[in-house]
DNA sequence: GAGATCCATGCCCGTAAGGTATCAATCGCC
DNA sequence: GGCGATTGATACCTTACGGGCATGGATCTC
């Protein structure tokens, strides 16, 4: 079973784009190809993945399962890559997971300057499962929210953040100071962590285009600000957890020694 | 980066001959093409990956690297492969992980039998990280010895085994019937989960060379029995619990079920 | 020093990936 | 209902790369 890393790279090209053309395009090869790559592999792997029609191009069951196994492995094809480089230049590296609007800068700053020897690398936790980067060895330690579970991690708490609800900015609560979860119950929600197909872009589409609101975290509202969505303070909703997390089972130095720093770093602001 | 599995595999071959006739052999190609690709690779991945004289292949550290990445990347892509083609066709399918020497037949006989529609697959698990395969998500359950990092896991014990001494039939104390600990003391001891790059075959190379003797589990020694290697009881050290493990975040129906009959199946016997 | 072993090089061929031009099906619109 | 726009598929050509064979060149053995 010789599956091609190339022929899976244009799938997903084409998955995400549902449009040949413009995954062709991202692709920098012409449209014919990628027709005719596609269909190569549909039957080195002996399945349908695609239903075209000249109009529309959609995922089969077996077509979306291969699109999430391949998220992983090209992710760690990637990160092997560097690890192979980074043992060949003998270099130590470090890589930091984080969830959008958490700010790893000063640590990472701080850290640098005491380790100027050790390459820093900090990477995305999707917000659905903030936790895979660590499970995959992607990452060794991460600035994440804590709404993962947390079996086999080591978790510390640094801290909180309000959530708030985000909303079109033609919605009739929009004009509100500020509101609270009683006031939101009529309201379609969109929640978190469980469609695993969406991206948070997806999502804010989503709620502008009015099919619901949702309450996110303030820093992921603060980092994807968009003139057409509002974000409005919920004074009862719960706050979100926020933490650094390393997998149980590391005990690298240079891992402690990040920690510690991090710390360090949070106390001191 | 566009990094080609088949020249990873063409890799993985020459890594584990050191040779590159033999690597060739095994992979029907001819020699100068495997010379050829792997040259192609080392410039692809801008490092050297092996040190070659006419007289011996090496692995740089680049390359040992690599080589360990290489492991999990190309079972992750098969599993991944026979995932897409489970969900294609519409069928379930559990993968029991077991160590060497513990038998998963009736357990699994007695699964297919109330659950026909499943389609069972057993993986072997890595001696020196037995749980490599539930973390990595390539089984669901695994049939091991309790010798792992039991982090995120759910462990049930199901017995217990003796361990042997493991040495070569030349040996001073192989005609011995049974040791005890004490007696040991003075001799080199090869010992168990540490040195990753391993496999047990080499372990058992390294005995029958003389290069020390080991204490394995009873099971491991009789399913890998060879001539010139004698296994004495040794009546004083403590036994390896054998157990059931489980993704702790795992809830499948399918796999309550399996847990259940295997126990039950334990309880018969 | 002769022979054996083993990786590298040179040369050839076939397949498959990539490009351009074009067809065919569907949708939107007047 | 017909026309143009959009979009995936097909046809055909070119090029690049994987693979085979023959052979070179280095190293170890005896």
């Amino acid at each position: 079973m010789d599956l091609d890393l190339r022929k899976l790279r244009y799938f997903v090209a084409v998955a995400e784009h549902q449009h040949f053309g413009r995954a062709a395009e991202e692709l920098y090869i012409a449209q014919p190809v990628l027709s005719r790559q596609i269909r190569a592999f549909e039957q080195e792997l002996g399945c349908i993945l695609l239903v075209r029609t000249t109009r529309s191009v959609e995922l089969t069951a077996a077509g979306k399962q291969l699109y999430e196994e391949a998220q992983g492995i090209l992710a760690s094809v990637a990160s092997a890559v560097r690890r192979v480089h980074d043992t060949d230049r003998g270099v130590q590296r470090l890589v930091v997971a984080f969830s959008p609007g958490l700010h790893v800068a000063d640590a990472i700053r701080a850290f640098t300057s005491r380790h100027p020897d050790v390459e820093t690398d900090v990477v995305p936790a999707p917000w659905w499962q903030q936790d895979a980067p660590l499970r995959t060895s992607r990452a060794q330690v991460g600035y994440l929210r804590r709404q993962f579970n947390e079996t086999g991690l080591h978790v510390i708490p640094i801290g909180h953040e309000p959530r708030v609800a985000c909303m079109p900015a033609a919605h009739p609560l929009a004009c509100r100071q500020d509101l609270t979860s009683a006031e939101l119950d009529g309201q379609r929600l969109l929640d978190s962590p469980k469609r695993r197909t969406s991206s948070l872009e997806e999502k804010f589409e989503l709620i502008a285009s009015g099919h619901g609101i949702a309450l996110i975290p303030l820093g992921v509202a603060r980092s994807y600000s968009r003139p057409d969505l509002v974000h409005l303070p919920v004074t009862d909703a719960p706050e979100v957890e926020t933490c650094l997390a390393v997998a149980a089972d590391r005990r690298e130095k240079l891992l402690r020694d990040f920690l510690q720093t991090a710390t360090a770093t949070l106390r001191q602001t």
